[in-house]
DNA sequence: GTCTATACCCTGATAGAC
DNA sequence: GTCTATCAGGGTATAGAC
């Protein structure tokens, strides 16, 4: 099961990508660590833009959501602290994948400089999750399992701790340090705040 | 009032940083864009690294804070939703500030590649903001105000909305979209917070 | 598909005239 | 303090031999 070139130049490059971004990353050493010359990569990829365009569109999605649009939000959202739990497992299992861990942090470095990523960043991860969430706290309303409220403020105020710790998580791994403390974040967050909304009658 | 040369390097180089990065801005684009020559650089900072340098320690704690730890954290935590409309309203100026809002995103994009800003972020940023609401939060569970739980965990539920909300304006304003929808978030996050966690006795 | 060789541009930085 | 001139190094990319 060996890995051809093409599949190892998109390797390395999402590897020095993640660390180095875009421009700090450099065509000189990707072959070199390939173990290729810098003019064999043309023979795989048009430009290097062309090596950033399939990584973006091979992982973009992937690695930034897990959940399948196809599911029965009905069913699952009535298990209510469950669903949420689900949710923010699949977060946290991103955080700790390694391509997936590698294309968020690349993410991170562009979104402030590239528009492209940021429109990925809006529609694939912030929308899409507010989309379920939203939808779900909705059910659980209706179902009165939950304080009524404003669906939407809802799945933004659980959202938002979700992103934050999975770039504390990413933060941490870079530097080699014990990212245990952090791992655990996200099971408090999901008590927390179920606590807060949980209707107690 | 005119800028010195200095100044203005200085001004620019920020610029230039908040958009393309350290890397992504180069000495050339620096000078022409202040009118001189690439070599006159050079009599006011000893090297790029310099220019960095000199921002860094010049911006990081301002922008990303306008906490000033001498305040007497005490009375003021008893204030309870105020103290928390007053520390939210300090991030959401921040967001607004043209410098802070450049040294922000700079720090954004170095975030994932350089180690100093990964301190002055976790440092500067983080645990300064943590240790206040922790503290502030312990307060008001002595005072009977809020319902008890761990007071760091509460701190970073609550700031954790804020970090995101601040990072989405900013990333909306680069695109020139109107910001308005995105600066009442914080507003929204203070009540829904505070209704969560207050002691309806 | 990979190599050598090469073209050409941009980079940070220095020397020395004014 | 700013200029011109210059440098070495690294960047993407192409041509052509094997």
């Amino acid at each position: 099961m060996k890995k051809t070139t093409k599949e190892q130049i998109l390797d390395v490059a999402l590897d020095l990508f993640s660390q180095k971004g875009y421009k700090g990353a450099s065509i000189r050493m990707i072959s070199s660590k390939v173990g290729i010359r810098e003019s064999a990569i043309y023979n795989h990829f048009k430009n290097k833009e062309d090596i950033l365009n399939t990584i973006v569109s091979t992982l973009s999605s992937s690695s930034l959501s897990l959940l399948s649009s196809n599911k029965p939000l009905e069913e699952s959202a009535k298990k209510g602290k469950s669903f949420l739990r689900e949710f923010a497992a699949s977060f946290k299992l991103l955080a700790y994948d390694n391509k997936s861990e590698k294309f968020f942090r690349f993410m991170m470095i562009e979104l402030m400089q590239n528009k492209k990523m940021r429109d990925i960043f809006m529609n694939d991860f912030h929308k899409a999750h507010l989309k379920i969430l939203s939808q779900a706290f909705f059910i659980m309303m209706q179902e009165d399992m939950i304080y009524s409220s404003d669906p939407m403020l809802m799945a933004r105020e659980f959202l938002s701790p979700l992103f934050f710790y999975r770039m504390q998580v990413t933060l941490v791994k870079i530097d080699k340090e014990n990212s245990s403390i952090e791992s655990t974040l996200f099971e408090k967050h999901i008590d927390f705040f179920w606590e807060m909304i949980v209707n107690n009658k």
